[in-house]
DNA sequence: CCCTGTGAAACAGTTCACAGCG
DNA sequence: CGCTGTGAACTGTTTCACAGGG
């Protein structure tokens, strides 16, 4: 599993994208092996891109045959999935949150599994979305424990991001995708936190779409 | 507008940031100037960040009071607002999809607004959400051009998002926020396409959250 | 040949360290 | 002093260019 302390994250990003591409190819075609042009051309990166990260991984492939697509499928796996497991609470049941529960957990995208959501709307909690429950936000930290889950998502107003997050890391939690348009950056150094949000994407969208 | 041509992705996405701590500030205190360290505290970076980005869009401030907040907000907005306007498409009205209309649509969070939306599906055709009026995929290249639109964001299926991007990209579109698995990298240099695979980012907070 | 693997160069983005000003 | 503005150093990431192998 070789434990390599911190690959960078652009690499990791691409890592679960050449999964994907993997899992798609070895499903649909009988193929045993691909080069690492193959894979650039479907990402539409460059194949030096492809090899430099499955040498950050240590993988190595033949010069005849490339890459055997199992193993690395394999060798992949278990350096991205988490033995724990990919348990994640979503705080926030509104129009957002509503959507991305049935989206993660309806096809079987990827091993990551919504198991609680949170609110503070009566009209909401007790409800279940894609058999996601929705509990009152009160009962966030005994439901993170309890349930092992170790990341969250934030799909709630602004204004209540910051305290949710300090509610999802004094529970214990790992990491969070936030969507919210505030700043959740250098809350705690052991939490990672990757900011989403979508309204600072589209401007920068609309900005370079005028050139 | 000091036509500066490019400045970088960070700094763009940081100013869409700036401009909205800014309007809030202007709102709710009776304020006129701020420090770089009061901007920077705001959204968890360093100071020296915002002078630098400031620095590169050529605004000065005083070593007395810091910067004027509503000539910065003026400043900031002639170079991130388009002067066509941001007009958006939005193509795939899924689960994703028809939460992402009312979301950018009801609160005025920017002046970002999604003119129209389309998909393949009959039982969405001519429905209307937050006013939006569904289309037929084949009404894509009229309604874009008659509606004056230039972003695109798509929300289809992973298998469609390639040729959907072909069709926005044919019919005139300058730039797309992609929200499928699907690489659309390099599909023409006169497009801007910013990739929002939530999978993917999720998968690396998974990662990070084990350490 | 056409592959992989990889030092070294290039590029992008951030932070350091400090000059200069009111 | 405490602030802004900025060259220079540094860190992260991508690309170049090529050695080496079947």
């Amino acid at each position: 599993m070789l434990s390599l302390h911190a690959l960078p994250e652009k690499t990791i990003e691409r890592l679960s994208q050449y999964r994907r591409v993997l899992l798609k190819i070895s499903k649909q075609q009988n193929k045993d092996n691909i080069f690492s042009h193959e894979i650039a051309s479907i990402l539409h990166i460059t194949s030096v891109q492809v090899r430099r990260d499955l040498m950050l991984i240590g993988y190595s492939g033949s010069q005849r045959k490339g890459y055997q697509i199992k193993m690395l499928i394999q060798l992949i796996s278990s350096i991205i999935d988490a033995k724990n497991g990919q348990r994640i609470a979503l705080v926030g049941v509104g129009n957002l949150g509503s959507a991305i529960i049935p989206y993660l957990n309806s096809k079987k995208k990827s091993k990551l599994q919504i198991i609680a959501s949170f609110d503070i709307n009566p009209d909401k909690i007790n409800r279940k979305i894609s058999g996601v429950n929705c509990y009152h936000l009160d009962e966030l930290p005994s439901i993170i424990k309890k349930e092992n889950i170790t990341i969250g998502i934030i799909t709630a107003p602004d204004d209540a991001a910051w305290s949710i997050a300090e509610m999802l890391i004094s529970a214990g939690i790992k990491g969070i995708l936030n969507f919210t348009s505030t700043s959740l950056r250098i809350l705690n150094k052991n939490v990672f936190v990757e900011e989403y949000d979508m309204i600072t994407l589209l401007e920068k969208v609309a900005y370079f779409a005028n050139k």
